[in-house]
DNA sequence: CTAATCAATTAGTATATACTAATACTTCTT
DNA sequence: AAGAAGTATTAGTATATACTAATTGATTAG
């Protein structure tokens, strides 16, 4: 049973821009190494190293060591908190919506 | 036509657990005071008044003054770039938050 | 008019964080 | 064995941010 990452820590994580491109060339790329990851994207290699822990941590990517070498690819589940939040309350706004729309007619007719 | 936010705006204001109250006290209650926000917030109500400044900037709320009073509602579509987002990255919630993403949309405040 | 109420803003502080540079650790190559 | 290659970690720094206290601005009540 994998376990329950806060939704706080999930979108702190994918908040920074640099972190968050990392990911996005993690779930890209299926499988890519450290040094991959680094050429091309601005920063150095410990600032990569940096936010790969913190995606870790967040359960958004997972690591397979091989060799001196890293790959990283994206943990499937990693972004079940964000959709469950989200769904959470796209449902709310589905249930409410006739109730929403008739306020919206009050105050802006 | 609504400018286009930012999604790490979005994601960095929805990071932070106590404005994500806030919000989230702002979706269950259609309107809202700031008043009603501060108390039981366990924050002041200056903390309230600059947390509802960032949810403003990030597109999430809404305001309705009124008197001395500001009622705040959820901005519907404030979710939209989060939803637009998830579903760029991935098939699988491309397919999972179609419904969401054209829910939001239609929505029209 | 005066005082109270509601909200926003400002200034100041403490903590978090994103980064680089340097270094350590491991694995491969020769 | 020695060095190179790939990655992680540490220390230090600069910036961002979440908060309180105090104040300001505006509206309502007595």
């Amino acid at each position: 049973m994998t376990e329950a990452i806060d939704i706080s820590t999930v979108l702190r994580t994918l908040a920074d821009p640099t972190r968050r491109a990392v990911f996005e060339r993690v779930v890209g790329a299926a499988e890519i190494t450290v040094a991959e990851l680094t050429s091309g994207s601005g920063v150095t290699q410990s600032a990569i190293s940096q936010h790969l822990k913190s995606l870790k941590q967040a359960g958004l990517v997972i690591e397979r060591p091989e060799g001196r070498k890293v790959y990283y690819r994206a943990r499937p589940d990693g972004l079940v908190p964000l959709a469950d939040w989200m769904s959470h309350y796209s449902a709310f706004w589905r249930d409410r919506f006739a109730d929403l729309r008739s306020l919206l007619k009050d105050i802006d007719p």
